[in-house]
DNA sequence: TATTATTCGGACAAAAATGTCCTTTATTAA
DNA sequence: TTAATAAAGGACATTTTTGTCCGAATAATA
């Protein structure tokens, strides 16, 4: 819908590995698939782009597996995963559809558009993966149903 | 991105449909599609979709095309045709792809997304197509590029 | 009535997104 | 040094979305 599934997976293993990480705790992609309910190859592929990306960090072998640093969890915004698996359409494109979304030649919808785009961009470069963990540590939210 | 392809070219289509209404101008599919520059085919058969929901009016034979009575201009909100061709998931969807939006049982995004979901949905409630196409008709905005 | 212009509807095609499988590479530990 | 474990990566498969084609139905008009 607002996000492809990639991204959704992605975010959801994303805090998945910041929790885990939280108690030092490196966790591998299976378990990862098992915790957030999605399929394990497609999400391995998605772990890839997040690693390449630097968002999360990967250890191969034998207790290897994926892990973010304490710091990571911070800085790291949803935008920026946002960004990695999706793009920056989300952020610049037109609503209806148009090659570009252009103020000085906007389409019908552009004002109330880009009000509500920007919103989601600010949200999305104000949560961090940290923020997103806690209230999971906590009981409070959840990552499958 | 936010919607189908299929749902930018029925907006658009539907604003330009509503346009050329004011003036009593009945449009043929080539002409809209020409107009918003989207595939004949492919849009014909979304207008097939605003016609079965009572969003556009058809006629058949010579003279015939797509038109909106001047009251469905205004009844007709934005909200409609997004259900319509998208359906509701815009509307109730979880933002990290859970089975559910369930504020019972939230996702950790639920609260941030939740805001931005109902701004959107306010949003599209409150937007009328004789809105849009009145400031198509001045020239202030565009529906191609 | 025949012709023509138009939407409707179904079947098909192509492209993109989602998802799977299997081999290779790196690393650990016995 | 060997066996086992885990991510990386490439090839392939399935599903969904986007897009095309063509014949049927409808209505205007000559
Ligand atoms: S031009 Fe369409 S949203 Fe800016
Ligand atoms: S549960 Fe995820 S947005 Fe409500």
């Amino acid at each position: 819908m607002m996000f492809s599934k990639a991204c959704e997976y992605g975010i959801r293993a994303a805090v998945y590995i910041a929790l885990q990480s939280l108690d030092n705790r490196r966790v591998s992609v299976t378990e990862i698939a098992e915790e957030i309910d999605s399929p394990v190859a497609f999400t391995a592929k998605i772990l890839q782009q997040l690693t390449r990306n630097n968002i999360v960090h990967s250890v191969k072998g034998p207790t290897g597996g994926f892990e973010i640093d304490r710091e990571a969890m911070d800085t790291v915004k949803l935008s920026k995963i946002v960004k990695a698996i999706d793009g920056d359409k989300i952020y610049m494109g037109c609503g209806l559809g148009l090659k570009e979304c252009n103020a000085d030649r906007p389409c019908p919808l552009h004002d109330k558009f880009v009000d509500i785009r920007t919103d989601l961009r600010t949200m999305l470069q104000n949560t961090s993966l940290y923020e997103l963990a806690t209230g999971l540590e906590v009981g409070l939210t959840y990552l499958k149903r």
